[in-house]
DNA sequence: TTGTATGCGTTATCAG
DNA sequence: CTGATAACGCATACAA
């Protein structure tokens, strides 16, 4: 491949002229200018850019951390990172993890590497004392509250969201509630787990082990909660579920079984997912399409600017009633 | 941040000492290789990335070009991807087009640049003689079926799963057939076409133009669909759809509004998602997940060895009988 | 307006 | 086993 000294030699100009005028600065001859650009043609010149990574010491690339695409909420949340980076012209660079502390902690070294300008991290395993151990290592941006670190973050109060689904539940007259959550750890789930013992505590209701449904991700895990439901002896009368997709297939195992919802079984779910609006889920709406947005949006910022507004935003939630509860 | 030469003066050796250890290369004696190490750890180093992939010229970095990431089809194709690069080592650098002509060309342009090693392009809006093109700056595989250009490719026979469902539902005594499809260009969409315009001719049925519904790729077009449907003169007695997520905002609306299925409208998938089992829905499963893990590998494997045991690569689909056709 | 020289941080070749 | 030194391809400070 041709490189830039070739083109140099073929215009008869240097490789500094080359440069400016590839990179369109000004005071260079129209002359010189277009013997590069017919040099360009000629030689069917491409820039590495690898090399130019190198020498200007930024990528503008990001990397994006996240468990798992194939997800609505996390393809949701990366669509928004992603129309955003589109805007700005950078790129993104994908970081899977399955959860897996040791993928995380690789994505984590390719951001002291350089490979990339700035990380945004979705979701992840690994205590925050890790995550802030990297945090001068480069621009990092956290998609989860975390108080502790002094983080960069675009959140969503899950404490606040999940205690308000809660309430209104205590207020319908609901005192056996119980969750379906995606898994224990992290810090959304804590904060849920903890507003579920407040919210519970307040009530004088003692939680049970069983009302909570570990490991709920995808509509099949809601046909499991359903069936175990209909099996269980002290039975929630409400469940609150962190994922639509999970309440739509309890919703819909229930009315395949028979079990009436919201009579003998509410449900709430999170996201507002179009399948929650079209199956009457009562739901409480999250952002996830903007909190990618934001999240970007304040790395970008972060990265051109070098300083922020402010470096924690929340983003609102909102409880839309529909028919299951 | 250290480099490369601070470590060699730091260690008391030289530059090509230091890359042997960090590379793991024998012929090192045991005492410098330690030496090295602590000038490591003493000086924080990390390898920056950028300068190696300059050396190598390479990157260990694939592209996905895709048009939407929020989409069940196309973010369990990048799973599937992700899958592999992950087990291969490799990084995946994210392309999203909305089927913008520009940003597919941005992203080929890209592989000119040498950014990645190669490129999967999942769907793609540009002629496949713009992609045939860029062939020579680096390998690219396709997941769409394209004969012209001889490229590399792993994909489902669009032609073949569309005649199939089809004629089972002449079999079944449809002669009012319609369909849903996400665009109506691409060859996948066009292979669809043909394969409807075919089977039809051979059953003497002339295809009405409103029997064809474009735009359906989400849950809520299928309940626009439905509504269309309900409004219409002479309406189908069976769809084709090319979405099970479609499908099922179709059958979940019918149901709605009460118009019953399959006796008054038949519906058949294609996806074979969670959703369609849940719903009953008659599906065309696709092997999306598989056909990202294939596509990944058949890239890697002519990375690693420059050859590879075939370019096209065709994978199966199986029309899953359910309730709804 | 243009060119020279140097830096970016590695890898790889080739003597020794 | 080890070390100089030349790539890799581009950007840029400094001089002219």
């Amino acid at each position: 491949m041709a490189n830039i000294r070739d083109l140099a030699k073929e215009a008869g100009v240097s490789v500094a002229t080359v440069s400016r005028v590839l990179n369109g600065y000004p005071y260079v001859s129209e002359e010189k200018r277009r013997a590069v650009w017919e040099a360009v043609e000629k030689l069917h010149y491409t820039k590495n850019i690898q090399a130019v990574h190198l020498a200007k010491g930024r990528t503008t690339i990001v990397g994006v951390m996240l468990p798992y695409i194939h997800h609505p909420y996390f393809s949701a949340v990366i669509e928004g990172i992603s129309k955003e980076a589109l805007r700005y012209g950078y790129q993104l660079l994908l970081f899977q993890t399955n959860y897996d502390v040791e993928r995380e902690l690789e994505a984590l070294e390719r951001l002291r590497m350089k490979q990339m300008d700035g990380l945004i991290v979705c979701s992840h395993e690994a205590g925050s004392e890790v995550l802030a151990a990297y945090q001068e290592e480069g621009p990092i941006v956290l998609c989860e509250q975390a108080e502790e670190y002094d983080f960069f973050t675009v959140y969503i109060d899950h404490y606040r969201a999940f205690a308000k689904a809660l309430r209104y539940l205590v207020h319908k007259g609901h005192r056996r509630i119980g969750y379906c959550i995606g898994r224990m750890t992290g810090p959304n789930s804590q904060a849920r787990a903890a507003a579920y013992q407040d919210v519970l505590r307040d009530i004088g209701v003692v939680p049970r082990r069983h009302w909570v449904f570990d490991g709920c991700l995808f509509l099949e895990d809601g046909k499991r909660v359903m069936r175990q439901w209909v099996a269980m002896g002290e039975r929630p009368s409400a469940l609150l579920v962190t994922s639509d997709q999970v309440a739509a297939g309890i919703v819909l195992e229930a009315h395949r079984i028979g079990v009436h919802i919201p009579e003998e079984l509410s449900v709430i779910g999170f996201d507002n997912d179009p399948l929650a609006e079209m199956l009457g889920i009562t739901t409480v709406a999250l952002p996830h399409f903007s909190l990618g947005e934001k999240a970007f949006r304040l790395l970008h910022h972060w990265l051109e600017t070098g300083h922020v507004p402010r470096k924690q935003e929340e983003l609102p939630t909102r409880l839309i009633v529909r028919t299951t509860g």
